[in-house]
DNA sequence: GCCAACGTTGGC
DNA sequence: GCCAACGTTGGC
């Protein structure tokens, strides 16, 4: 099966690309998403060897800092069954699990990062949805033409 | 920090 | 099953 790419977006304050290059084997889980949608992606259609574009939000400006790799197949998310995890999930259980991880592998910073505004402005991007106006999803399946287009801008000066 | 946009929840 | 209320996301 032909690999796919993605974007997934962290907060840096929170977990940035510089946690995950300094994490062991340059790979972390990634836990903690509690969005249907997205859920949907990590269980049916992530698998290793995927291509993710790491993107920072909440900051300013927000921008692609990383790539990265989709480093195992689906598994439930522990944080789900802990009490003590903001991530806690009461009517979910070991039996069917509702959320899921995967692990991610850091691969590379970008030459230089690009930002939501310059992503926004390239026309080649029409359509990629992280330039879409409200959206909130923290995953999100990206074209192949799209993902090579952003890493040949980090290639390239302003 | 504000607030528009969005997803989820729960009363009916 | 509708939809108002609520909580969260995330750009600005």
């Amino acid at each position: 099966m032909a690999d796919r790419c993605w974007l997934m977006k962290t907060e840096p304050d929170v977990y940035g690309f510089a946690d995950l290059m300094a994490a062991p084997d340059q790979t972390d889980i990634w836990d903690g998403i509690r969005n249907y949608q997205a859920r949907n992606f990590i269980r049916d259609d992530m698998s290793p060897g995927d291509k993710v574009l790491f993107y920072h939000s909440r900051c300013d400006p927000p921008h692609v800092a990383g790539a990265a790799e989709v480093a195992s197949s689906a598994q439930p998310d522990p944080t789900q069954f802990d009490p003590a995890s903001r991530y806690y999930d009461p009517k979910s259980s070991p039996e069917a699990p509702r959320w899921f991880m995967v692990r991610v592998r850091g691969i590379r910073a970008l030459e230089r990062t690009v930002s939501l505004a310059e992503l926004k402005a390239n026309q080649r991007l029409d359509g990629m949805l992280v330039t879409r106006r409200g959206q909130r999803l923290s995953i999100q399946p990206v074209d192949h033409a799209h993902f090579d287009e952003v890493l040949r801008m980090a290639s390239e000066p302003t």
